[in-house]
RNA sequence: AGCGGGGUGGGGUAGUCAGGAGAUCCCGCGGGGCUCAUAACCCCGAGAUCGGUGGUUCAAAUCCACCCCCCGCUACCA
């Protein structure tokens, strides 16, 4: 049961996105989907929780970036920020707070982190060889320095990594290293560094991690990170020179050494707590200093990040609550390949809340994601046989039969059940047991047993709907048969609304919508009985659902082939 | 190479941790029905030796060993 808090207070964070490009589907099926999903479910169920993000905006890449589109670093992240938020909002994604990482109150607690780290002994100085550039008279960061990778001899590959035969180049071993700016070759000088001594935390990490529970965090994620541990913790090189961040607040630090990005980004998230809590007059030290479930939602790929340096760092500052639950999703592929934004293989959101409602895209991302870092694949008839057949057809048609009866025979006004044979109990039954185990899936994350439940539900309904066959009641009008028919529609709208109530975490503006045309309201735990009472009043019904045609998603189809889908930002601007 | 995840009817999946009744559900396919509903809905049927081999057991998709295949990750990349 969510680690067993009794007090129900929940801090969620969705991983800061990276200022420098638009966003696609991958980051929307990944992390803000599923964060928006709990965290419109932990509010179902009148829990004290906040949903914080915000941007990421610093490091080389954004600095790189602006200087290319001859922006400032700060209107570059701007101009990026601005256009997420707008997606993100489209997407329906009801954060309490959407901050950034440049801003007074992160850079506050990010100084206080490095001074308190300090003071406890674990930052310490060495000296570290670096690239310089003569020419442009700067450090070179690994990104700003290419040349040819020592294990392939692939040309053209970034100082850090090599594409071309994926391996990691340890810092310094790249071969014939040129600065990208000027393309000349860098010359070496080394500096005093701030090193963060991750490697004293390793048997608190392991304790730590060993203590968390399969609904805590994902078996197969703290197996990665115990044996990553195991296999022995480096200190973390904090320092940057010549770059785009905060100034080390340390006397002896240089002018132009600078915070690395990684270590000021997770403090981002306390930052947007502490901007929410400015904004709306609550205390967020009884989120981040209290007895809260902080919940964090990632992708994999910053799997360490996470569940390493950050815990370590608020370990090594002390009087933060460590994070209690990680919700961690792969990669989606695109039509059975891997996104490539340098191959235009990928989707923009722009693109897709273009053509259709948002709640399509949240239904069919949601039944996949399940808090597992293996991968998933989006391919576009498979989205359309998913919404015509499970959302349009099966759901949303459900929802019009019932609605459209009552509405018609007994005047929109529920009609009051007779007695209920083994049929009726059984349904009723079913659906309650659907609630009961929605919820628990709720809290594991994994939504899409969720949806596949409801489904399931649904279609039990269909089924339960047509054997009463209420139409020949109705028609006939035989006394005893009326009753079965009234007690038959008074249990499907029953149905009808616990289920609306399950789903609206999942696709909150249909549901609203449909919970409109009940003319009811939300909360969980009223989805736990038969809350539509006899003689209640519907609204006008009317279709929640469109169809999608083949030929849009043909299209779709079409223009990736095409390769004329872009993304705006990084190497395509 | 190491580590991790996975291979279940045409496609997608549940079940595997705590072994047992006809192996789940969705789509697709074949047949029938209904007509309240967005040509939606319901019922019946065909179709899987649960990656392979061997083992443990009265009993294995589920446990053990070995092998084959796919995918991901490997630290300063946000």
């Amino acid at each position: 049961m969510l680690g067993g808090i009794a007090l129900r207070r929940v801090l969620v964070t969705a991983a800061l996105p990276y200022a420098n490009s638009d966003l696609h589907l991958g980051h929307a099926f990944s992390t803000y989907i599923p964060a928006d999903v709990f965290s419109r479910f932990c509010r179902l169920r009148k829990w004290d929780v906040v949903f914080v993000c915000g941007s990421d905006e610093h490091g080389t890449p954004i600095s790189i970036a602006a200087k290319e589109t001859g922006r400032a670093p700060l209107e570059h992240v701007e101009y990026f920020r601005r256009r997420q938020m707008e997606d993100l909002e489209r997407l329906g994604i009801s954060f309490d707070n959407y901050y950034r990482t440049h801003s007074e109150e992160n850079r506050e607690l990010t100084e206080e982190f490095l001074l308190k780290l300090r003071e406890n002994g674990y930052i310490y100085k060495k000296k570290v060889a670096l690239f310089y550039c003569e020419t442009d008279k700067m450090y070179l960061p690994d990104r700003m320095i290419k040349g040819k990778c020592p294990y392939c001899g692939a040309e053209d590959q970034y100082s850090d990594a090599c594409e071309a035969c994926g391996r990691t180049i340890e810092p310094g071993m790249i071969l014939e290293p040129y600065c990208i700016l000027c393309r000349t070759p860098p010359s070496t000088r080394s500096e005093e560094h701030f090193i963060f001594k991750l490697s004293a935390f390793s048997d608190k990490l392991l304790k730590w991690l060993e203590s968390k529970s399969s609904e805590d965090v994902p078996r197969d994620v703290v197996n990665y990170v115990v044996q990553w541990i195991k296999s022995g913790l480096q200190d973390w090189d904090i320092t940057r020179e010549d770059y785009w961040g905060f100034k080390l607040p340390y006397e002896d630090a240089k002018d132009n050494q600078y915070v690395y990005v990684w270590f000021d980004a997770p403090i981002g998230y306390i930052a947007s707590t502490v901007n929410w809590s400015k904004k709306t007059g609550r205390e967020w030290k009884n989120y981040w200093m209290g007895d809260c479930l902080i919940a964090h939602f990632i992708g994999k790929d910053i799997v360490y990040h996470h569940l390493l340096f950050w815990p370590a760092m608020l370990m090594g500052v002390g009087g933060y609550t460590l994070p209690s639950k990680y919700v961690v999703n792969g990669y989606l592929t695109l039509e059975g390949r891997k996104m490539s934004k340098s191959r235009k293989w990928l989707v923009p959101l722009k693109r897709v809340l273009d053509k259709f409602p948002a709640d399509y895209i949240r239904f069919y991302l949601a039944s996949k994601a399940s808090n597992s870092t293996s991968d998933n694949d989006f391919s576009w008839l498979e989205f359309m046989s998913k919404i015509n057949g499970d959302l349009v057809d099966n759901i949303g048609n459900f929802a019009h039969r019932v609605l459209t009866f009552i509405s018609r025979w007994f005047k929109r006004k529920v009609p009051s059940p007779g007695d209920m044979d083994e049929q009726d109990n059984e349904f009723i039954f079913s659906f309650m047991r659907m609630v009961e185990e929605v919820e628990k899936e709720y809290e594991n994350c994994d939504f899409s047993q969720v949806v596949r439940r409801i489904i399931e539900a649904f279609k039990k309904a269909n089924s339960y709907f047509t054997v009463k066959a209420p139409w020949e009641a109705v028609k006939k009008g035989e006394e005893k048969r009326r009753s079965d028919a009234a007690t038959a529609l008074y249990i499907c709208i029953n149905f009808l609304y616990s289920a609306a109530i399950c789903l609206y975490p999942i696709i909150p503006s249909s549901m609203a919508r449909l919970l409109e045309m009940m003319n009811a309201s939300a909360s969980w735990d009223s989805a736990k009985r038969l809350t539509i009472e006899a003689g209640h009043v519907i609204n006008e019904p009317k279709p929640l659902f469109r169809k999608i045609s083949e030929d849009e998603v043909k299209a779709e189809i079409r223009a990736l082939e095409d390769g004329t889908i872009n993304l705006k930002g990084v190497n395509n601007e």
